[in-house]
RNA sequence: GCCGGAAUAGCUCAGGGGUAGAGCAAUGCUCUCGUAAAGCAUGGGUCGACAGUUCAAUUCUGUCUUCCGGCUCCA
């Protein structure tokens, strides 16, 4: 496997240097900026003269494909710092990545053909090993150079790169499949959540089938988080500026609110995030250790004007729902409440059958203390250490990223990726080590002194918006039975039959099943149909020989069939299903 | 926010300087039908919005709005 990767990787990182050299001689000015192999492909950033069109794809693709068969060996080579400023004197990106390479590291070129590149490889032997069947560009996009907004916009082409052409089309077929899991489309065609243009853009309205899984996933927080030893609250969406400016948000996060409104004389904000609140709540009056942890939960709605072109989406809005919960505890406590919050993630993880995640550590960086973080840098090196020692013992592998925190301390955040293949943050746990101390907050420890709690932020079950855009993809939209807004659908053979379905619909209905008849004139087959389209777990089908036997017959979603069951076997299986929040059907 | 693309019926899409079409869905009628689409009929569109060019704009041009692919950013 190892040596797979690295040969793709090789082909790709190629195949960067051969869009290169292809894009240069149409635009023999071109500036090229980086070109990288990625996950399933490759890209390279070029400053050109105009911006391309999907006519110069084409056309690229087809110099490169000359290119490669002209079988030009890749020759690598080491070169001095002078002779690398000489060579790229009319590639101002290069020269800014020379300078920018540390005194004494070798500097090395790879040339294939007519193009050369600063590069540190690894290269194929010569381009004849790239299949040239096995490559597509796919788009043109733009990007910043550095990844700095501030800095020059570049134009990205996009390109997959596999050993052969049935790589290629199994992947293409794969990125097919990934659209119709796309929670876009199964949304609207599932009648889950919508937007409007009326109402805004980043604004989801939730259909009554998307507020059925919302109802569950609440439901099933509060179970989680009253077993868990949680208190639920509720705050307002509103408040003064002046609790914004205690917290430290503005000016600090005031360019992702919803602008301010007056009125007598008095500035409101719709809330971002609900920490503020909780805070208030801890600090109406004096708190003794004995009260410590206290953990106040609350599905907080919340309004972030995320910038336009950011919104994506159920996974990226503007105004969100969060499975918010702020745990005030003493240092000593700090360990054990950590680790319980990750003990819920992974619960819920376990439970939604979610196997493809990172959990990421996200520290602070020095550079950035007293701007972007709390200037105590005693405090952050403490609080890290708690955390990676904690994360450490409970053996979850995760990665540590510098320069990445909250400003408030150091958190652990669990990264996913959408259908199309784009990474979301979906839950988060976060140290705060500052803002308590804003907000005064104390409590009386053993010895009658005064202290100031940490806090964890914790949303584990992410915003409902993400978690459920998440969810979609994840199932491909057929959700989990105790999730899925209709579970079972009865379906009578024919029409002197609908009096039987309609019994059996009612008497579901009374174990707290979700079942829906279909009495409609449509032919049985294409009621079965349309349930199957619609992802209803059960369909359960009644005729002569059940109304007779006063038994179901029962097509579950994935085609298999269940034959002659009693009425009340079948809603005692259903019901199992649900209260047991199984992921299987039988 | 930035770069590029797009917007025609509820959905998927065709069309094109002379005010629009299909399939599915919806509605009505007919039909005694066993595990993924019965038949017939009917209704439905300021062709995203606002300007401009033109005898005439849904079609061409501009601005705006929204969406899509990325970048930046994030629950």
């Amino acid at each position: 496997m190892a040596d797979n990767d690295d040969i793709l990787l090789k082909i790709r990182h190629s195949a960067a240097h051969v869009m290169a050299e292809a894009v240069i001689q149409i635009f023999p000015t071109a500036k090229i900026a980086i070109g990288p192999a990625i996950e399933n492909g490759f890209y390279y950033d070029f400053d050109l003269p105009r911006t391309l069109t999907p006519e110069d794809l084409e056309e690229i693709e087809k110099l490169m494909k000359a290119v490669i068969k002209g079988k030009h060996t890749f020759t690598r080579q080491v070169v001095s710092r002078k002779e690398a400023e000489a060579m790229f004197k009319d590639q101002p990106y290069k020269l800014e990545l020379i300078a920018e390479l540390p005194e004494g590291e070798e500097i090395s070129i790879y040339t294939q053909g007519a193009f050369t590149d600063l590069c540190r490889g690894p290269h194929v032997a010569n381009t004849g090993e790239i299949d040239p069947a096995g490559v597509k560009l796919l788009s043109i996009s733009s990007a910043y150079w550095r990844g700095d907004e501030k800095r020059e916009q570049l134009q990205r082409i996009y390109g997959t790169a596999w050993r052969n052409k049935k790589e290629l089309d199994a992947h293409l077929t794969m990125l097919e499949e990934a659209k119709k899991r796309d929670h876009r489309k199964l949304g609207r065609d599932l009648e889950i959540f919508f937007f409007d243009d009326e109402i805004g853009p980043g604004l989801p309205l939730w259909m009554p089938k998307g507020g059925v899984i919302i109802e569950e996933l609440e439901k099933l927080a509060k179970e989680m988080e009253a077993a868990a030893g949680y208190e639920r609250v509720k705050t307002p969406h509103l408040t003064k500026e002046s609790l914004f400016l205690k917290s430290g948000h503005l000016p600090y996060y005031a360019e992702s609110m919803y602008p301010p409104m007056e009125l007598e004389g008095t500035t409101y904000y719709i809330k971002p995030m609900n920490c503020p609140f909780h805070h208030k709540i801890f600090g109406c009056r004096t708190r003794s250790y004995r009260e410590l942890p206290l953990r106040l939960a609350e599905y907080g709605t919340c309004y972030r004007y995320e910038k336009s072109g950011e919104l994506f989406g159920l996974m990226r809005v503007r105004s969100m729902q969060m499975n918010d919960a702020h745990i005030y505890c003493a240092e000593d406590q700090f360990e054990t409440e950590f680790m319980a919050v990750i003990d819920m993630y992974n619960a819920y993880f376990k439970l939604f059958g979610i196997e493809k995640f990172l959990m990421r550590f996200s520290t602070h960086g020095k550079e950035g203390l007293g701007k972007k973080y709390v200037d105590n840098e005693a405090l952050w090196l403490k609080t890290e250490d708690m955390v990676r020692k904690v994360m450490t013992k409970s053996g979850i592998p995760f990665t540590e990223v510098a320069d990445e925190a909250a400003f408030y301390g150091p958190k652990i955040d669990v990264q996913i990726w959408s259908a199309i293949g784009r990474e979301f943050t979906l839950a988060t746990n976060q140290v705060d080590f500052a803002v308590p101390e804003r907000f005064n907050l104390k409590f009386m420890n053993k010895a009658g002194t005064e202290e100031t709690p940490l806090c964890l932020h914790r949303a584990p079950l992410s915003t409902h918006e993400r978690m459920i855009g998440f969810l979609l993809e994840h199932f491909a939209g057929a959700l989990p039975v105790w999730l899925s807004p209709v579970q079972v659908a009865v379906i009578p053979v024919a029409e002197p039959f609908n009096g039987y379905v309609a019994e059996i619909e009612a008497m579901l209905k009374t174990k707290g099943i979700r079942a829906r008849a279909d009495l409609s004139s449509d032919r049985f087959n294409a009621k079965i149909r349309l349930a199957q389209a619609e992802k209803i777990p059960y369909m359960m089908i009644a005729g002569e020989q059940e109304q007779t036997k006063k038994t179901v017959s029962v097509r579950l979603r994935t085609g298999e069939q269940l034959k002659d069951l009693a009425q009340s076997a079948f809603a005692d299986l259903v019901k199992g299903k649900i209260t047991s929040r199984s992921l299987s059907l039988q």
